[in-house]
DNA sequence: TTGTAGGCGTTATCAG
DNA sequence: CTGATAACGCCTACAA
């Protein structure tokens, strides 16, 4: 087994130069009391002898590992990568590093990511929900501990928790005002479970809007799925074989609305000219298909920011509350939805 | 600042139990000499009272950290967040965590990833290289010292390290012969930069079908550029605006492809009839165009797995020699190519 | 089967 | 300004 064995520590350092280890120590670190021409020696000769400081030895002596833990449903999941690739991005600039772990939308496979990452004693934990998770219990050992925990997007219904979100409940609020307003009165939801808090939110913003207009929600015009491509086929297949289909198609996300919009070419039925279809996550192919699709963009970029900044103040600073930060997502109206002509 | 502190050690068990730490640090770890009494005694006490072992401890006794690195161009990029999760995926299958750093095409943030994970004292490393990375020269430090290190699809050219990468040179013979077959004699290349191997190889390999076509290579129908959705439509608008628009155009990626489709669509001219396309990557809103882009799909899942047992397999056995393994491409053929009708 | 002792490489404390 | 010493928590000869 390779190792990183026969390296150079501070206290071959200290023999060559014929000083304390101590005092390796501090010059490599600029503290203030160290003469220039120790600390130049000692940099000089630690340069050309390819010094290099073992970060594990540091962290256990600091009880700090100046590392943060990320778990997520999915990395190759385009909403996800962005946020992550942001976390990570921040991370740095701060001096962090950032160890990785998938949930795969796994409960059971989620909690052992949590000990994993106790045990290796991140200094934080950045977390967004497998679609099983249905409270916080899987993260009590960090809540017990005091060990900073942030969630982002896929966050538990509790505000006692260090959460960044989206505005869910007003986007699809608005989504639905929208399609209400351009003349749509039947409106399909195909939604996320509703254990999950975002998914509930998004169903509360179109019922709302439902209510508004005077109408009433009724779940004959409501499918919970886990917005699969081959789910939405499935549930694509069953309404756009019915006699009366929808004035209009609202999807939780794209890929399902995506589902629809092939469904409906392979019967030969034209969106938006048939139906109306809305989406909502702004996948990269979103604005690409024909007709291009409508449908909400979430901040990822700056959600991962907001998450890590706000985990490392807390990593910082032991006394701070717990809140919840909204980002607002903004709705990208396309080609995919439009007004009824006759109104 | 939240620690770990207070938190219960082999030492605290060994007290309790009136026995020594050793004995706790084997009963933990099933060390065959301990008596099946003491070993419950001690498991139950753990886990009755939260013991967690430190890790960073461990591994600094240990000296090695069962963690690997990865450092990519980018995590947001779909076929890089493929491979990521997969490396992710099979890492913690055999126990490694893992750290992830984004170089984000500098070749001066991939040499400072290089020696933070470095003192991370990672057992090895995974890297694909940034673009501005023309050699293995930022990896000194960990082919001097002799720790693993694999490179995957983006990898330096020199056979004596360990590289996972797919057959692009074939694919890209196999897509040019496909689009000299169907009758293009003008076939516009848009490539990569010339310093990555994976952007020589493909040009190799579309030099190669013309060259047994007879046909020879100038560098009129060659452009080389960074592959962004930008730079795609300032050469899509020169040569689109040309009289002389070529037969086909080939691209390097499915997002520059996507370029030439949009600029087309906007001159109405149309795909394939007025032109070719040809991408690679195969992105995911490749086969939801209109027309459907053929394109090359990368096995990046399994270059992944490969990468990560590979690498696994030189952290547990020293004196392995270095091996290239290619994993084939696939040609997916879809609707932006045609057969010329006149033949 | 269990205990003792030392050390992994660093940093913090205390002393000078 | 510098040095000596102990400790972070665990593992592993070596001893008993």
């Amino acid at each position: 087994m390779a190792k990183h064995k026969g390296h150079i520590t501070i206290h071959d350092i200290a023999k060559a130069l014929k000083v304390s280890a101590s005092t390796i120590s501090r010059a490599l670190k600029d503290d203030k009391r160290i003469s220039e021409a120790t600390r130049k020696k000692v940099i000089k000769y630690a340069q050309e002898n390819g010094y290099r400081p073992n970060v594990v030895a540091s962290n256990l002596r600091k009880q700090r590992t100046e590392t943060i833990g990320i778990i997520v449903p999915r990395i190759d999941r385009h909403f996800l990568s962005t946020i992550i690739s942001s976390i990570e991005h921040y991370a740095h600039m701060h001096g962090f590093s950032v160890l990785i772990t998938q949930s795969r939308e796994s409960m059971v496979a989620e909690s052992k990511a949590v000990l994993t990452m106790f045990n290796q004693r991140v200094d934080g934990l950045l977390v967004s929900t497998s679609l099983e998770t249905e409270d916080e219990d899987n993260f009590d050992l960090f809540i017990k501990n005091n060990i900073p925990l942030v969630f982002f997007d896929r966050v538990p219904d509790n505000d006692k928790l260090n959460r960044v979100v989206t505005n869910d409940r007003e986007s699809s609020y608005q989504v639905t005002r929208r399609l209400l307003n351009n003349g749509h009165k039947n409106i399909f939801f195909v939604n996320g479970p509703s254990n999950i808090l975002v998914f509930r939110n998004r169903l509360k913003g179109f019922q709302q809007a439902l209510f508004e207009k005077g109408l009433t929600w009724d779940d004959t015009l409501y499918k919970e799925c886990d917005l699969t491509q081959a789910s939405g086929r499935i549930i694509a297949q069953e309404i756009l074989s019915s006699d009366n289909i929808p004035n209009a198609i609202y999807c939780s996300n794209d890929t399902t609305a995506l589902s629809f919009l092939q469904v409906a070419q392979e019967k030969g039925l034209s969106v938006p000219n048939d139906f109306s279809l809305h989406g909502f996550s702004d996948e990269p192919f979103s604005s690409v298909l024909t007709p291009k699709l409508s449908t909400v963009r979430q901040p990822g970029e700056e959600m991962g920011r907001v998450a890590v900044e706000r985990l490392i103040e807390l990593i910082e600073d032991d006394k701070l509350s717990s809140e919840t930060v909204v980002i607002p997502s903004v709705i990208k109206s396309r080609d995919s939805d439009l007004k009824i002509k006759s109104i």
